[in-house]
RNA sequence: GGUGAUGUAGCUCAGUCGGUUAGAGCAUCGGAUUCAUAAUCCGGGGGUCGGUGGUUCAAGUCCACUCAUCACCA
């Protein structure tokens, strides 16, 4: 039977990066409805960026951009990072749009009506200079506990005390500096504490969180006994000045943002049923029977499993089937931290040259399904990734493929295989139904300990059938035929198995294979007889702990420019022909014709070596898409040729050739450095993510 | 402070309804092997299951208390 089904992801604020700790959850989604897809089902996988809100106003007039402007920006950076990582959107909106403002108005004006909205006066910390309402975060002064400086208006950093923003000491504006005066002003609530809310969450919150049985004796510490209304309503409006939409009937008066952001679900698959020819109320109508789930962070399960089924179910829509909360990142068993070089960015993981499917992996052998932490081991991540992947898996293709290529033309035994698999391999065709049952239930743990262990096997039946022994006498060489053809077919189901959490890496292999994407039902069925497969190139590099190294050293750096602009003003450019900090002089102005003399393109180093008998050069073999080049760099020094192979770089592609004493260099790799020598170092140029080899730079 | 979760080998984690001598992978040590990017295979060592007390014929598992870590307290 085939399921309809609709996927979301958490909307990411659209004030700041995407980094390690927010991976968790796409990657987490983007298997799972991978795995849905490769089993024949319907399933759409939407989200957006979360675009609303005080924080956001306020940084868009900080960099003297308009919201709409910094929003357009974000939206870019968030797509680029979650390309990289091959998270795949059907559809990645905004929720500053058409359709989530229709959904938010049609929402507020059916709880309106059902007499779920209530005008109530409020006093709230006014900005007198900045002229707005301010939120507790923007409040700051003394800890009324401890008299610790600069502590923000919820809670005390230094000594973990918890107040509100009026027992602060000496409060201030972080916004103005200004002290915040006290100032009432009408606010607009979603009545929870309505007993048809408080009647229908007791049984919805136990219907989304059933999967989850954590979940479910949280919200019922929230929700309180039967007739203990412990519910409080709920704020859904803010007051002008804010970045937003206006609530229709009440001039000066926004949705807060907690309201649009799950609406921008609603929104983000409504601009894709726009594209797609779908229908949106088959999915959240009423009487949808289709299948509905958000992936979420456990910190925001209060707003998924309570305020957002009973808005749906107020406002005649269809309630999730499930919420699926997840728990938070630690780095090396702490919280991801700045100082430490653990609070590590999407895109910065991507341009220290990291595979994506590295970290995809990790991730799953260690998510569950349920809302506990998972820590990223950084050694730990090194060896299971490198044993695992490297060792385990991609080891079968590569000791079959070269007896198949060699000695049979890359042909695969001319007669039937299956009965022969199934004696020699048992159970590695029938584990397909289980490792589903594990996908579906969200344990990639499970799954993939259940994988890895068959490629255990594999192993084992490689070592006891010897190939390499059969290989040397033209006897044994329809057994030799029979063992590797085997061993091809386990590969490629594995690869199926593997399929969802290393989508690029299964592309590869299906090259090799010479077969077309694979289904999860292919695993019913072996190749054909005769098959023909091409020849092996190597699927996946090993991580080199020095990258790791590179790379916690690179986020540990990172610290100083983002902390920096906060205190100090943003220094002034200076103009063209001032003093470079490491560069010296600039050299004298060029016109534009002049530089577009220079051909810079992206290009992809294919192979690198060490030059025998020099010094500083290692010689590149570099991929334009469409031609390779040989060029000898001079980064020696700084580069081991085995970690470049693969990254990305700039080179200049019409750099006349020249004749080198160790063969002819066609162009130049583009790397920074001091030129004056105070600073040591070399800098590879890297293209962010989603560069392709031939393009060109300008 | 209240509530909840977690704590098992050096590391990362399984451990079903309480039931044989507590398992796996990685790491480590010894051996084998050379097809595969030093990958693979066989074997060994390594545990007071955070602690204390209790229930039970039997506790990693159930109960109480306690320590540590984390989260939530809207």
């Amino acid at each position: 039977m085939t399921r309809k089904i609709l996927v979301t992801s958490a909307l990411p604020y659209a004030n700041g990066a995407i980094h390690l700790g927010h991976l968790v959850e796409y990657i987490q989604t983007d298997i799972w409805t991978r795995f849905q897809k490769m089993r024949g089902h319907e399933c759409w996988f939407v989200c957006a960026d979360d675009t609303h809100g005080t924080p956001i106003m306020l940084r868009a007039e900080k960099e003297g951009l308009t919201p709409e402007q910094l929003i357009a920006r974000v939206h870019a950076e968030h797509s680029r990072d979650f390309a990289g990582f091959h998270v795949a959107f059907d559809n990645y909106h905004t929720t500053h749009s058409a359709e989530t403002r229709h959904y938010a108005e049609d929402i507020y004006g059916k709880l309106k009506a059902a007499g779920l909205i209530e005008v109530r006066s409020i006093e709230q910390h006014y900005d007198p200079v900045k002229e707005m309402f301010l939120p507790d975060r923007f409040i700051k002064g003394e800890c009324p506990k401890c008299g610790a400086k600069d502590q923000y208006g919820d809670a005390c950093e230094s000594c973990g005390a918890a107040y509100a923003p009026t027992e602060l000491k000496n409060p201030y504006s972080a916004v103005s500096g200004a002290q915040p005066v006290l100032k009432s002003s009408d606010h607009y609530f979603f009545k929870l504490s309505d007993p048809r809310c408080q009647e229908f969450l007791r049984r919805a919150t136990r219907e989304v969180c059933k999967e989850q049985p954590e979940a479910i004796n949280k919200l019922q510490e929230w929700l309180g006994e039967p007739g203990e209304n412990k519910l409080t309503d709920w704020d859904i409006s803010r007051d002008a000045p804010y970045f937003g939409f206006e609530i229709p009937g009440a001039p000066g008066k926004f949705f807060y943002v907690w309201l649009d952001a799950p609406i921008g679900y609603m929104g983000s698959f409504k601009n894709f049923c726009a594209k797609k020819g779908l229908d949106f109320d088959e999915f959240w109508g009423r009487d949808s029977q289709a299948e509905l789930y958000h992936f979420i962070g456990k910190d925001i399960l209060y707003f998924h499993a309570l305020f957002w089924p009973a808005e749906l179910e107020h406002a005649g829509y269809r309630i999730p089937t499930s919420v699926f909360a997840h728990g938070f990142l630690t780095v090396d068993g702490a919280k991801m931290s700045k100082s430490r070089g653990t609070f590590i960015t999407a895109e910065s993981y991507l341009a220290q040259g990291l595979n994506p499917e590295w970290l995809r992996y990790y991730f799953a052998a260690k998510l569950n399904g349920s809302m506990e932490d998972i820590d990223l081991n950084l050694d730990d991540f090194t060896q299971r990734v490198n044993s695992d992947l490297v060792g385990k898996y991609i080891n079968i293709a590569s000791r079959a493929a070269g007896f198949i290529t060699k000695r049979f033309g890359g042909q695969l035994l001319h007669g039937h295989l299956a009965e022969r698999f199934q004696a020699d391999l048992p159970g590695i065709s029938e584990a397909a139904e289980e490792i589903a049952g594990h996908y579906e239930a969200r344990d990639f743990a499970r799954a993939l300990r259940r994988v890895m262990g068959l490629a255990d096997q594999i192993n084992q039946y490689v070592d006891k059938n010897q190939p390499w022994v059969l290989a040397k006498s033209e006897e044994n060489a329809e057994q030799l035929h029979a063992v590797c053809s085997v061993l091809i077919n386990a590969f490629r189901l594995l690869t199926i198995y593997l399929k969802p959490v290393l989508p690029k890496l299964a592309q590869r292999a299906e090259e090799f294979l010479n077969v077309a994407p694979l289904h999860w039902g292919d695993a019913g069925h072996l190749l054909p007889p005769a098959h023909l497969i091409n020849g092996y190139e190597h699927l996946m590099q090993r991580i080199d702990p020095k990258q790791i190294e590179a790379l916690v050293a690179a986020n540990r750096e990172s610290l100083e420019p983002t902390v920096a602009p906060a205190v100090t003003p943003p220094p002034q450019p200076s103009p063209a022909g001032g003093e470079g900090k490491v560069g010296g002089a600039f050299a004298p102005v060029i016109g534009m014709d002049d530089f577009s003399k220079v051909d810079l393109r992206v290009a992809r180093i294919a192979d690198a070596q060490h030059v025998e008998g020099a010094d500083k050069l290692i010689r590149l073999t570099l991929d334009l898409g469409t031609e390779t080049r040989n060029v000898f760099a001079g980064i020696k020094t700084a580069y081991d040729p085995a970690q470049l192979v693969g990254r990305l770089t700039v080179m200049v592609a019409n750099l006349a050739p020249r004749k080198m004493k160790f063969g002819m260099s066609e162009g130049m790799v583009l790397a920074a450095s001091d030129a004056e020598g105070k600073s040591p170092g070399l800098f590879l140029l890297s293209p962010d993510s989603g560069a392709t080899p031939g393009m060109k730079v300008k």
